[in-house]
DNA sequence: TTGACTTATGACACAGTGTCATCTATAATC
DNA sequence: GATTATAGATGACACTGTGTCATAAGTCAA
């Protein structure tokens, strides 16, 4: 988190080093950007970053929270929309992911962050809030769940169910990326896998 | 690939070398490393260095293929014991790669590579072997498996149950440190999870 | 006006990277 | 054996970037 002078600063002044960071972060990934081109960019001095924001780092994941915040509010709407139902809860956000990185404003950014997706970014991504809501939020969520339509017995199972739908639907946003697929092809690959998902990988 | 110089040194000194290299990266992740300490741990100048590797990564992935090509010689190899059920090969590896993982001398470089992991570093792990000969190894392990049990129509849903099965287990061995799950935690864990893949995530 | 506190600033020390001119060893040719 | 060509070794150096710190500048209450 950004340091209490950062939230002392006017909105102004907090968008415009928001914005120089996600030029940086959209023009090179995390472990390659440099403060030195943030602060030329927003116009600070180098030691104003730093009564700001402890590192590079606390900068990206305060960026990332926030447009993940922004998703998961999206992701329990959705929920609510379609009451309850996980798999078309899930296809519609992927759905809109799609539009969202197809977004010129931030394309780029999100590219930079699938292509070096790790545990921390995904968990940025994951959980939208910070600490102390995270459980509340976690078992909010999940009482919007229609569990009916699940194939499970218990908590623990309707939480390994959403490791596995996470797991998968980040796994074919970076597949976006990587192998550079049109939209039509990435929703055919993700319908693909998430059919296979809900009738068993086992013959029976 | 390291450059052809580093092939023409002794057995001897490439195996220091790339003990120090393990050394470094068992302290620290890939973006942290510094080629610093690993000529200073190896006992060379730093123009060697450059005469043997691109950089840290061209070091650091050839070492972690080294490494991932073992495992999936032995993945093979189960497949081939298992008379090719996936399902079967796919938890006796995640068992073993819970030994390897244990195992003091792998430890830390695991717990950094896991850590981190990001699309390049799964790639690494997730094909043994160098571009030219990728595609025909692809295809010789799918042959081996056992499709019969499978619950697929073509070879795009069985490169789909793939997928999805090393996401899964990828997901499940980065839980291993993050949570720093006991052993037996983790399997209880993983299988849960290969058991819903297996009979579907969808009641029907 | 003063003192207490917060914020701003940029020079600086430090760490690390990749290069390059120079030196050394080894092999090939006459 | 002398000479030349080729490959490899070496460390000083230029460069980029980080985080800190002493000092300056505001702000606000008494």
């Amino acid at each position: 988190m950004p340091k209490p002078t950062y939230f002392h600063l006017s909105k102004d002044k907090q968008e415009t080093l928001i914005a120089a960071a996600k030029r940086e972060f959209s023009r090179v990934p995390l472990h390659e950007a440099s403060i030195a081109n943030i602060i030329k960019s927003a116009g600070i001095p180098r030691g104003s970053f730093y009564q700001y924001f402890e590192d590079k780092e606390d900068l990206f994941y305060y960026l990332l929270n926030q447009l993940a915040e922004k998703s998961n509010r999206r992701f329990i709407s959705v929920l609510m929309d379609k009451n309850g139902d996980l798999f078309e809860t899930f296809i519609a956000t992927f759905q809109f992911m799609l539009e969202v990185h197809r977004n010129p404003e931030h394309k780029n950014f999100f590219k930079n962050v699938y292509l070096n997706m790790n545990y921390k970014h995904e968990k940025t991504l994951a959980n939208n809030v910070y600490e102390e809501t995270q459980k509340t939020q976690y078992f909010n969520t999940i009482k919007l769940i229609d569990t009916s339509k699940l194939n499970i017995h218990d908590e623990q199972e309707l939480h390994h169910v959403l490791k596995i739908l996470m797991g998968v639907t980040f796994q074919n946003l970076i597949q976006l990326f990587v192998k550079e697929y049109s939209d039509e092809e990435a929703l055919e690959n993700y319908l693909g896998q998430i059919d296979l998902l809900k009738r068993g990988l086992q013959k029976n």
